[in-house]
DNA sequence: ACGGCAATTAAGTATGACGTTTAAGTCACA
DNA sequence: TGTGACTTAAACGTCATACTTAATTGCCGT
Protein backbone atom coordinates (compact mmCIF):
# COMPACT_ATOMS: atom_id res chain seq x y z
CA UNK A 1 0.00 0.00 0.00
CA UNK A 2 1.27 3.39 -0.45
CA UNK A 3 -1.39 5.33 0.79
CA UNK A 4 0.46 6.78 4.08
CA UNK A 5 0.03 10.64 3.06
CA UNK A 6 -1.07 12.97 5.32
CA UNK A 7 -2.59 11.10 8.76
CA UNK A 8 -4.23 7.56 9.11
CA UNK A 9 -7.38 9.21 9.17
CA UNK A 10 -6.63 9.80 5.47
CA UNK A 11 -5.16 6.64 4.88
CA UNK A 12 -7.66 4.93 5.92
CA UNK A 13 -10.89 6.74 3.90
CA UNK A 14 -8.54 6.65 0.56
CA UNK A 15 -7.90 2.64 0.97
CA UNK A 16 -11.39 1.74 2.09
CA UNK A 17 -13.51 4.23 -0.25
CA UNK A 18 -12.20 2.87 -3.32
CA UNK A 19 -12.30 -0.64 -1.71
CA UNK A 20 -15.98 -0.14 -1.68
CA UNK A 21 -16.68 1.94 -4.82
CA UNK A 22 -15.00 -0.75 -7.14
CA UNK A 23 -17.29 -3.14 -5.48
CA UNK A 24 -14.44 -4.99 -3.64
CA UNK A 25 -16.96 -5.07 -0.59
CA UNK A 26 -20.03 -5.58 -2.46
CA UNK A 27 -23.38 -4.06 -1.28
CA UNK A 28 -24.96 -6.14 1.40
CA UNK A 29 -21.39 -6.62 2.67
CA UNK A 30 -21.08 -5.37 6.23
CA UNK A 31 -17.35 -4.66 8.44
CA UNK A 32 -17.66 -5.01 11.74
CA UNK A 33 -15.17 -1.70 13.21
CA UNK A 34 -13.05 -4.28 15.54
CA UNK A 35 -12.03 -5.93 12.15
CA UNK A 36 -11.10 -2.47 10.77
CA UNK A 37 -9.11 -1.57 13.39
CA UNK A 38 -6.95 -4.30 12.56
CA UNK A 39 -6.82 -4.35 9.45
CA UNK A 40 -5.71 -1.00 9.44
CA UNK A 41 -3.90 -1.37 12.62
CA UNK A 42 -5.10 2.39 13.92
CA UNK A 43 -7.28 3.04 16.83
CA UNK A 44 -11.01 3.18 17.28
CA UNK A 45 -11.46 7.06 16.98
CA UNK A 46 -9.71 6.83 12.91
CA UNK A 47 -12.24 4.11 12.25
CA UNK A 48 -15.24 5.56 13.74
CA UNK A 49 -15.08 9.17 12.15
CA UNK A 50 -13.76 7.55 8.72
CA UNK A 51 -17.37 5.81 8.70
CA UNK A 52 -18.87 8.15 9.60
CA UNK A 53 -17.44 9.72 6.36
CA UNK A 54 -18.41 7.02 4.52
CA UNK A 55 -21.73 7.58 6.07
CA UNK A 56 -21.95 10.86 4.89
CA UNK A 57 -21.34 10.07 1.37
CA UNK A 58 -23.99 7.15 1.58
CA UNK A 59 -21.59 4.65 0.84
CA UNK A 60 -22.34 3.14 4.20
CA UNK A 61 -24.71 2.38 6.60
CA UNK A 62 -24.46 2.12 10.17
CA UNK A 63 -26.68 0.36 12.56
CA UNK A 64 -26.26 -0.65 15.92
CA UNK A 65 -26.01 -4.99 16.82
CA UNK A 66 -25.24 -5.35 12.74
CA UNK A 67 -21.83 -3.41 11.95
CA UNK A 68 -21.71 -1.18 8.94
CA UNK A 69 -23.39 -2.51 5.97
CA UNK A 70 -22.47 -1.24 2.65
CA UNK A 71 -25.18 0.76 0.75
CA UNK A 72 -26.06 -0.17 -3.20
CA UNK A 73 -24.29 1.98 -5.27
CA UNK A 74 -27.75 3.64 -6.34
CA UNK A 75 -27.74 5.63 -2.94
CA UNK A 76 -24.08 6.45 -3.23
CA UNK A 77 -23.42 10.61 -3.57
CA UNK A 78 -21.78 10.16 -7.11
CA UNK A 79 -21.62 14.03 -7.10
CA UNK A 80 -18.95 14.12 -4.34
CA UNK A 81 -16.19 14.49 -5.68
CA UNK A 82 -13.57 11.72 -4.05
CA UNK A 83 -16.78 9.07 -5.05
CA UNK A 84 -16.40 11.04 -8.59
CA UNK A 85 -12.52 9.98 -8.25
CA UNK A 86 -12.96 7.05 -6.62
CA UNK A 87 -15.38 5.42 -9.55
CA UNK A 88 -12.87 7.27 -12.15
CA UNK A 89 -9.82 5.30 -10.83
CA UNK A 90 -11.59 1.70 -10.56
CA UNK A 91 -12.93 -0.76 -13.18
CA UNK A 92 -16.10 1.00 -14.20
CA UNK A 93 -13.92 3.71 -15.44
CA UNK A 94 -15.72 3.59 -19.05
CA UNK A 95 -19.38 3.78 -17.43
CA UNK A 96 -18.47 6.28 -15.09
CA UNK A 97 -17.01 8.31 -17.89
CA UNK A 98 -20.07 8.29 -19.64
CA UNK A 99 -22.16 9.55 -17.41
CA UNK A 100 -20.39 11.85 -16.85
CA UNK A 101 -20.14 13.05 -20.47
CA UNK A 102 -23.47 13.21 -20.30
CA UNK A 103 -24.11 14.90 -17.72
CA UNK A 104 -21.83 17.81 -19.46
CA UNK A 105 -23.97 17.39 -22.54
CA UNK A 106 -27.02 19.07 -20.65
CA UNK A 107 -25.38 21.42 -18.55
CA UNK A 108 -22.66 22.49 -20.39
CA UNK A 109 -24.78 24.69 -23.05
CA UNK A 110 -27.10 26.13 -20.93
CA UNK A 111 -24.10 27.30 -18.76
CA UNK A 112 -22.88 28.64 -21.75
CA UNK A 113 -25.42 30.50 -22.57
CA UNK A 114 -25.83 31.97 -19.21
CA UNK A 115 -22.64 32.79 -19.53
CA UNK A 116 -22.98 34.68 -22.69
CA UNK A 117 -25.08 36.99 -21.24
CA UNK A 118 -23.57 37.98 -18.20
CA UNK A 119 -19.98 36.78 -17.96
CA UNK A 120 -17.49 39.65 -17.35
CA UNK A 121 -14.90 41.08 -19.37
CA UNK A 122 -12.19 39.85 -17.62
CA UNK A 123 -14.22 36.11 -18.31
CA UNK A 124 -14.27 37.27 -21.68
CA UNK A 125 -10.52 37.62 -21.99
CA UNK A 126 -9.36 34.34 -19.79
CA UNK A 127 -12.11 32.38 -22.37
CA UNK A 128 -10.41 33.93 -24.92
CA UNK A 129 -7.01 33.44 -23.48
CA UNK A 130 -7.49 29.41 -23.12
CA UNK A 131 -9.07 28.89 -26.18
CA UNK A 132 -6.16 30.29 -27.92
CA UNK A 133 -3.62 28.43 -25.50
CA UNK A 134 -5.60 25.42 -26.79
CA UNK A 135 -5.13 26.41 -30.83
CA UNK A 136 -1.33 27.01 -29.77
CA UNK A 137 -0.61 23.62 -28.01
CA UNK A 138 -3.00 21.68 -30.00
CA UNK A 139 0.08 20.59 -31.89
CA UNK A 140 3.10 18.25 -31.75
CA UNK A 141 2.26 16.09 -28.66
CA UNK A 142 1.88 19.05 -25.86
CA UNK A 143 -1.21 17.33 -24.47
CA UNK A 144 -0.32 18.29 -20.88
CA UNK A 145 -0.53 21.88 -22.04
CA UNK A 146 -3.12 21.68 -23.92
CA UNK A 147 -5.49 19.59 -21.30
CA UNK A 148 -4.88 22.69 -19.26
CA UNK A 149 -6.23 25.30 -21.00
CA UNK A 150 -9.14 23.09 -22.10
CA UNK A 151 -9.79 22.61 -18.13
CA UNK A 152 -9.72 26.12 -17.23
CA UNK A 153 -11.79 26.88 -20.33
CA UNK A 154 -14.36 24.74 -19.45
CA UNK A 155 -14.02 26.13 -15.89
CA UNK A 156 -14.19 29.34 -17.14
CA UNK A 157 -17.43 29.07 -18.85
CA UNK A 158 -19.03 27.18 -15.54
CA UNK A 159 -18.15 29.98 -13.39
CA UNK A 160 -19.30 33.15 -15.82
CA UNK A 161 -22.62 31.21 -16.24
CA UNK A 162 -23.30 32.76 -12.60
CA UNK A 163 -25.03 29.61 -11.46
CA UNK A 164 -23.02 28.14 -8.33
CA UNK A 165 -25.06 24.45 -8.90
CA UNK A 166 -22.76 24.85 -12.34
CA UNK A 167 -19.32 26.29 -10.94
CA UNK A 168 -19.16 23.43 -8.83
CA UNK A 169 -18.96 21.03 -11.37
CA UNK A 170 -15.84 22.29 -12.62
CA UNK A 171 -14.12 19.60 -10.81
CA UNK A 172 -16.15 16.96 -12.56
CA UNK A 173 -15.12 18.34 -15.80
CA UNK A 174 -11.41 18.24 -15.50
CA UNK A 175 -12.06 14.73 -14.06
CA UNK A 176 -13.48 13.97 -17.32
CA UNK A 177 -10.70 15.92 -19.32
CA UNK A 178 -7.94 14.11 -17.72
CA UNK A 179 -9.08 10.88 -17.22
CA UNK A 180 -9.74 10.56 -21.25
CA UNK A 181 -6.00 12.44 -21.91
CA UNK A 182 -4.51 10.38 -19.01
CA UNK A 183 -6.22 7.16 -20.01
CA UNK A 184 -7.45 7.07 -23.35
CA UNK A 185 -6.09 8.91 -26.09
CA UNK A 186 -3.16 9.93 -24.99
CA UNK A 187 -1.11 9.35 -28.09
CA UNK A 188 -3.16 11.25 -30.69
CA UNK A 189 -3.52 14.91 -30.53
CA UNK A 190 -6.67 16.63 -30.23
CA UNK A 191 -9.16 16.69 -33.05
CA UNK A 192 -8.65 20.40 -34.31
CA UNK A 193 -12.32 20.51 -35.40
CA UNK A 194 -12.90 20.37 -31.43
CA UNK A 195 -10.29 23.44 -31.05
CA UNK A 196 -12.02 25.14 -33.76
CA UNK A 197 -15.16 24.94 -31.50
CA UNK A 198 -13.49 26.21 -28.68
CA UNK A 199 -12.47 29.39 -30.47
CA UNK A 200 -15.67 30.02 -31.31
CA UNK A 201 -17.75 29.84 -28.03
CA UNK A 202 -15.54 32.43 -27.10
CA UNK A 203 -16.02 34.89 -29.83
CA UNK A 204 -19.70 34.06 -29.43
CA UNK A 205 -19.63 34.66 -25.47
CA UNK A 206 -17.78 37.65 -25.85
CA UNK A 207 -20.50 39.22 -28.38
CA UNK A 208 -23.13 38.12 -26.15
CA UNK A 209 -24.45 35.66 -28.58
CA UNK A 210 -26.02 33.08 -26.01
CA UNK A 211 -27.83 30.89 -28.52
CA UNK A 212 -24.70 30.56 -31.07
CA UNK A 213 -22.80 29.94 -27.50
CA UNK A 214 -25.35 27.03 -26.63
CA UNK A 215 -25.45 25.36 -29.81
CA UNK A 216 -21.69 25.57 -30.78
CA UNK A 217 -20.77 24.52 -26.63
CA UNK A 218 -23.10 21.01 -27.62
CA UNK A 219 -21.55 20.49 -30.06
CA UNK A 220 -18.33 20.02 -28.35
CA UNK A 221 -20.12 18.19 -26.00
CA UNK A 222 -21.37 15.72 -28.33
CA UNK A 223 -18.19 15.23 -29.89
CA UNK A 224 -16.41 14.20 -26.69
CA UNK A 225 -19.67 11.71 -26.04
CA UNK A 226 -18.81 10.50 -29.77
CA UNK A 227 -15.49 10.01 -29.08
CA UNK A 228 -16.33 8.22 -26.35
CA UNK A 229 -18.32 5.70 -28.20
CA UNK A 230 -15.96 5.19 -30.94
CA UNK A 231 -13.11 4.14 -28.25
CA UNK A 232 -15.01 1.80 -26.43
CA UNK A 233 -18.35 1.30 -27.76
CA UNK B 1 -33.90 24.09 19.76
CA UNK B 2 -36.33 21.04 19.00
CA UNK B 3 -33.27 19.04 17.30
CA UNK B 4 -33.00 16.21 19.85
CA UNK B 5 -34.52 13.21 17.21
CA UNK B 6 -32.04 10.49 16.76
CA UNK B 7 -28.59 11.12 18.94
CA UNK B 8 -26.17 13.65 20.06
CA UNK B 9 -24.25 13.35 16.53
CA UNK B 10 -27.65 13.93 14.47
CA UNK B 11 -28.59 16.93 16.47
CA UNK B 12 -25.50 18.44 16.45
CA UNK B 13 -24.96 18.03 12.90
CA UNK B 14 -28.47 19.49 12.25
CA UNK B 15 -28.02 22.29 14.11
CA UNK B 16 -23.63 23.30 13.27
CA UNK B 17 -24.62 22.75 9.76
CA UNK B 18 -27.45 25.31 9.21
CA UNK B 19 -25.97 27.63 11.49
CA UNK B 20 -23.18 27.48 8.97
CA UNK B 21 -24.91 27.75 5.79
CA UNK B 22 -27.07 30.07 6.53
CA UNK B 23 -23.88 32.72 7.31
CA UNK B 24 -24.60 32.75 11.15
CA UNK B 25 -20.69 31.62 11.38
CA UNK B 26 -19.32 33.18 8.37
CA UNK B 27 -16.69 32.16 5.92
CA UNK B 28 -12.97 32.70 7.87
CA UNK B 29 -14.43 32.45 11.20
CA UNK B 30 -13.08 29.72 13.85
CA UNK B 31 -14.65 27.33 16.26
CA UNK B 32 -12.77 25.53 18.30
CA UNK B 33 -14.11 21.96 19.49
CA UNK B 34 -13.44 22.81 23.38
CA UNK B 35 -16.16 25.68 22.79
CA UNK B 36 -18.84 23.37 20.95
CA UNK B 37 -18.47 20.83 23.60
CA UNK B 38 -19.43 23.17 26.00
CA UNK B 39 -21.98 25.20 23.30
CA UNK B 40 -23.84 21.48 23.02
CA UNK B 41 -22.87 19.93 26.11
CA UNK B 42 -21.25 16.85 24.34
CA UNK B 43 -18.62 14.96 24.54
CA UNK B 44 -15.19 15.50 22.17
CA UNK B 45 -16.23 12.12 20.49
CA UNK B 46 -19.36 13.89 18.91
CA UNK B 47 -18.06 17.00 17.93
CA UNK B 48 -14.76 15.64 16.26
CA UNK B 49 -17.31 13.53 14.09
CA UNK B 50 -19.49 16.24 13.45
CA UNK B 51 -16.42 17.78 12.46
CA UNK B 52 -15.62 15.46 10.19
CA UNK B 53 -18.73 15.09 8.38
CA UNK B 54 -18.65 18.92 8.29
CA UNK B 55 -15.34 18.33 6.33
CA UNK B 56 -16.20 16.40 4.12
CA UNK B 57 -19.18 18.92 2.59
CA UNK B 58 -16.22 21.17 2.44
CA UNK B 59 -18.00 23.28 4.92
CA UNK B 60 -15.44 23.75 7.16
CA UNK B 61 -11.31 22.86 7.08
CA UNK B 62 -9.39 22.12 10.28
CA UNK B 63 -6.29 22.99 11.13
CA UNK B 64 -3.53 22.47 13.81
CA UNK B 65 -3.28 24.99 16.16
CA UNK B 66 -5.73 27.27 14.84
CA UNK B 67 -9.55 25.45 15.12
CA UNK B 68 -12.13 24.68 12.25
CA UNK B 69 -12.94 27.05 9.77
CA UNK B 70 -15.40 27.68 8.21
CA UNK B 71 -14.86 27.87 4.73
CA UNK B 72 -16.23 30.58 1.45
CA UNK B 73 -19.54 29.34 0.22
CA UNK B 74 -17.45 28.97 -3.49
CA UNK B 75 -15.97 25.64 -1.63
CA UNK B 76 -19.12 23.81 -0.40
CA UNK B 77 -20.40 20.84 -1.87
CA UNK B 78 -23.72 22.08 -2.95
CA UNK B 79 -24.83 18.70 -4.31
CA UNK B 80 -24.78 16.94 -1.10
CA UNK B 81 -28.80 17.04 0.23
CA UNK B 82 -28.37 18.44 3.48
CA UNK B 83 -26.38 20.90 2.51
CA UNK B 84 -29.27 21.64 -0.49
CA UNK B 85 -31.90 21.10 2.30
CA UNK B 86 -29.81 23.33 4.80
CA UNK B 87 -29.65 26.51 2.57
CA UNK B 88 -33.46 25.97 1.28
CA UNK B 89 -34.48 26.16 5.22
CA UNK B 90 -32.46 29.29 5.24
CA UNK B 91 -32.19 32.77 4.02
CA UNK B 92 -31.06 32.86 0.69
CA UNK B 93 -33.82 30.01 -0.36
CA UNK B 94 -34.82 32.70 -3.39
CA UNK B 95 -31.37 32.07 -4.91
CA UNK B 96 -31.03 29.03 -4.14
CA UNK B 97 -34.24 27.66 -5.99
CA UNK B 98 -33.56 29.83 -8.86
CA UNK B 99 -29.79 27.82 -8.88
CA UNK B 100 -31.59 24.58 -8.34
CA UNK B 101 -34.60 25.43 -11.36
CA UNK B 102 -32.09 26.35 -13.82
CA UNK B 103 -29.88 22.97 -12.78
CA UNK B 104 -33.60 21.49 -13.51
CA UNK B 105 -34.02 23.49 -16.49
CA UNK B 106 -30.46 21.77 -18.09
CA UNK B 107 -30.78 18.41 -16.85
CA UNK B 108 -34.73 17.15 -17.31
CA UNK B 109 -35.00 17.95 -20.90
CA UNK B 110 -31.95 15.89 -21.52
CA UNK B 111 -32.57 13.33 -18.79
CA UNK B 112 -35.93 13.01 -20.79
CA UNK B 113 -34.68 12.84 -24.09
CA UNK B 114 -32.88 9.62 -22.73
CA UNK B 115 -35.94 8.38 -21.26
CA UNK B 116 -38.21 8.27 -24.38
CA UNK B 117 -35.35 5.76 -25.87
CA UNK B 118 -34.96 3.32 -23.43
CA UNK B 119 -38.31 3.77 -20.62
CA UNK B 120 -38.94 0.37 -19.69
CA UNK B 121 -42.99 -0.15 -20.27
CA UNK B 122 -43.27 -0.50 -17.02
CA UNK B 123 -41.31 2.77 -16.41
CA UNK B 124 -43.85 4.23 -19.09
CA UNK B 125 -46.55 3.14 -17.30
CA UNK B 126 -45.56 4.35 -13.92
CA UNK B 127 -44.87 7.74 -16.08
CA UNK B 128 -48.72 7.92 -17.14
CA UNK B 129 -49.62 7.19 -13.70
CA UNK B 130 -48.70 9.70 -12.10
CA UNK B 131 -49.34 11.87 -15.14
CA UNK B 132 -52.65 11.07 -14.86
CA UNK B 133 -52.46 11.27 -11.11
CA UNK B 134 -51.59 15.06 -11.41
CA UNK B 135 -54.89 15.62 -13.51
CA UNK B 136 -57.06 14.38 -10.80
CA UNK B 137 -55.70 16.21 -8.12
CA UNK B 138 -54.35 19.41 -10.48
CA UNK B 139 -58.11 21.42 -8.61
CA UNK B 140 -59.52 21.60 -4.96
CA UNK B 141 -56.93 22.55 -3.27
CA UNK B 142 -55.36 18.70 -2.80
CA UNK B 143 -51.57 20.00 -2.86
CA UNK B 144 -49.67 17.55 -0.93
CA UNK B 145 -51.29 14.55 -2.82
CA UNK B 146 -50.81 16.61 -6.72
CA UNK B 147 -46.98 17.27 -5.34
CA UNK B 148 -46.31 13.65 -4.43
CA UNK B 149 -47.65 12.79 -7.92
CA UNK B 150 -45.17 16.03 -9.40
CA UNK B 151 -42.27 14.52 -7.68
CA UNK B 152 -42.91 10.53 -8.53
CA UNK B 153 -43.24 11.63 -11.91
CA UNK B 154 -40.10 13.78 -12.35
CA UNK B 155 -37.89 10.92 -10.20
CA UNK B 156 -39.53 8.18 -12.93
CA UNK B 157 -37.92 10.55 -15.70
CA UNK B 158 -34.51 11.41 -13.92
CA UNK B 159 -34.25 7.60 -13.43
CA UNK B 160 -35.75 6.31 -16.69
CA UNK B 161 -33.05 8.13 -18.25
CA UNK B 162 -30.25 5.48 -17.17
CA UNK B 163 -28.00 8.01 -16.33
CA UNK B 164 -27.12 7.46 -12.75
CA UNK B 165 -26.46 11.06 -12.45
CA UNK B 166 -29.49 12.07 -13.28
CA UNK B 167 -31.01 10.03 -11.22
CA UNK B 168 -29.50 11.05 -8.31
CA UNK B 169 -31.14 14.49 -8.70
CA UNK B 170 -34.11 13.07 -7.54
CA UNK B 171 -34.15 14.56 -4.00
CA UNK B 172 -33.11 17.55 -5.54
CA UNK B 173 -36.45 18.21 -7.77
CA UNK B 174 -38.07 16.71 -4.94
CA UNK B 175 -36.48 19.73 -2.76
CA UNK B 176 -37.74 22.27 -5.21
CA UNK B 177 -40.78 21.46 -5.65
CA UNK B 178 -41.63 20.45 -2.24
CA UNK B 179 -39.70 23.87 -1.16
CA UNK B 180 -42.40 26.15 -3.66
CA UNK B 181 -45.53 24.13 -3.02
CA UNK B 182 -45.15 24.78 0.81
CA UNK B 183 -43.28 28.51 1.23
CA UNK B 184 -44.46 30.26 -2.15
CA UNK B 185 -48.25 29.16 -3.63
CA UNK B 186 -49.35 26.93 -1.08
CA UNK B 187 -53.08 28.52 -2.05
CA UNK B 188 -52.92 28.76 -5.49
CA UNK B 189 -53.85 25.39 -7.59
CA UNK B 190 -51.23 24.41 -9.89
CA UNK B 191 -50.75 25.73 -13.36
CA UNK B 192 -53.23 23.82 -15.93
CA UNK B 193 -50.78 24.72 -18.78
CA UNK B 194 -48.41 22.52 -16.65
CA UNK B 195 -50.52 19.89 -15.05
CA UNK B 196 -50.95 19.23 -19.17
CA UNK B 197 -47.47 19.29 -20.36
CA UNK B 198 -46.49 16.59 -18.24
CA UNK B 199 -49.23 14.33 -19.86
CA UNK B 200 -48.00 15.03 -22.94
CA UNK B 201 -44.63 13.98 -22.02
CA UNK B 202 -45.51 10.79 -21.09
CA UNK B 203 -47.05 10.31 -24.17
CA UNK B 204 -43.79 11.44 -25.63
CA UNK B 205 -41.95 8.73 -23.83
CA UNK B 206 -44.44 6.33 -24.64
CA UNK B 207 -44.27 6.47 -27.87
CA UNK B 208 -40.29 6.75 -28.15
CA UNK B 209 -40.45 10.41 -29.58
CA UNK B 210 -37.15 11.62 -28.08
CA UNK B 211 -37.50 15.02 -29.84
CA UNK B 212 -40.73 16.09 -28.25
CA UNK B 213 -40.62 14.69 -24.97
CA UNK B 214 -37.16 16.96 -24.72
CA UNK B 215 -39.08 19.95 -26.13
CA UNK B 216 -42.05 19.29 -23.48
CA UNK B 217 -40.24 18.89 -20.48
CA UNK B 218 -37.76 22.16 -21.64
CA UNK B 219 -41.31 23.95 -21.70
CA UNK B 220 -42.14 22.52 -18.22
CA UNK B 221 -38.77 23.44 -16.59
CA UNK B 222 -38.63 26.92 -18.20
CA UNK B 223 -42.63 27.19 -16.75
CA UNK B 224 -40.89 26.65 -13.35
CA UNK B 225 -38.30 29.39 -14.26
CA UNK B 226 -41.02 31.92 -14.75
CA UNK B 227 -43.02 31.29 -11.83
CA UNK B 228 -40.06 31.99 -10.04
CA UNK B 229 -38.92 34.92 -11.33
CA UNK B 230 -42.88 36.14 -11.02
CA UNK B 231 -43.15 35.50 -7.33
CA UNK B 232 -39.67 36.69 -6.60
CA UNK B 233 -38.28 39.13 -9.44
C1' DA C 1 -47.08 -21.45 16.58
C1' DC C 2 -46.93 -17.37 18.75
C1' DG C 3 -45.83 -13.62 21.71
C1' DG C 4 -43.14 -11.67 25.18
C1' DC C 5 -38.94 -11.44 27.99
C1' DA C 6 -34.01 -11.80 28.64
C1' DA C 7 -29.32 -12.26 27.03
C1' DT C 8 -25.96 -10.84 23.82
C1' DT C 9 -23.68 -8.13 20.54
C1' DA C 10 -21.85 -4.28 18.28
C1' DA C 11 -22.30 0.50 17.70
C1' DG C 12 -22.59 5.06 20.33
C1' DT C 13 -20.79 8.15 23.92
C1' DA C 14 -17.66 9.83 27.57
C1' DT C 15 -13.12 10.71 29.39
C1' DG C 16 -8.16 10.98 30.31
C1' DA C 17 -3.60 10.82 28.48
C1' DC C 18 -0.32 11.65 25.10
C1' DG C 19 1.55 12.93 20.39
C1' DT C 20 2.02 16.27 16.54
C1' DT C 21 1.85 20.36 14.13
C1' DT C 22 2.44 25.10 13.74
C1' DA C 23 1.41 29.98 14.87
C1' DA C 24 3.45 33.10 17.61
C1' DG C 25 6.42 34.94 20.83
C1' DT C 26 11.33 35.53 22.52
C1' DC C 27 15.95 36.32 22.65
C1' DA C 28 20.50 36.80 20.90
C1' DC C 29 23.23 38.77 17.54
C1' DA C 30 24.59 41.64 13.80
C1' DT D 1 16.43 48.31 14.63
C1' DG D 2 15.86 44.29 12.16
C1' DT D 3 16.60 39.51 11.26
C1' DG D 4 17.07 34.89 12.28
C1' DA D 5 17.00 30.73 15.01
C1' DC D 6 15.02 28.90 19.06
C1' DT D 7 11.39 28.03 22.44
C1' DT D 8 6.78 27.76 23.79
C1' DA D 9 2.15 26.80 23.90
C1' DA D 10 -2.38 26.20 21.80
C1' DA D 11 -5.29 23.37 19.29
C1' DC D 12 -6.14 19.40 16.75
C1' DG D 13 -5.01 14.20 16.10
C1' DT D 14 -4.63 9.66 17.95
C1' DC D 15 -4.88 6.04 21.37
C1' DA D 16 -6.86 3.30 25.09
C1' DT D 17 -10.62 2.14 28.00
C1' DA D 18 -14.85 2.18 30.42
C1' DC D 19 -19.50 2.63 30.09
C1' DT D 20 -24.31 3.22 27.67
C1' DT D 21 -27.80 2.18 24.38
C1' DA D 22 -30.37 -0.18 21.05
C1' DA D 23 -31.55 -4.02 18.34
C1' DT D 24 -31.35 -8.90 17.17
C1' DT D 25 -31.47 -13.31 18.60
C1' DG D 26 -33.31 -16.97 20.91
C1' DC D 27 -35.22 -19.01 24.77
C1' DC D 28 -39.24 -19.94 27.34
C1' DG D 29 -43.75 -20.44 28.62
C1' DT D 30 -48.30 -20.30 27.23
Amino acid sequence: MENQGQGPHARVLESLGPAITSGEHPPGSVLRTEELEQRFEVSRTVIREVIRVLESMHLVASRRRVGVTVLPAEEWNVYDPRVIRWRLAGSDRPRQLRSLTVLRLAVEPVAAGLAARQATPAQCAELTEHALGMVATSRGGQLEAYLGHDVAFHRTVLRASGNEMFARLGDVVEAVLTGRTRHQVMFADPDPAAVTLHVRVAEAVREHDAARAEELTRRIATGAMAELDILAP
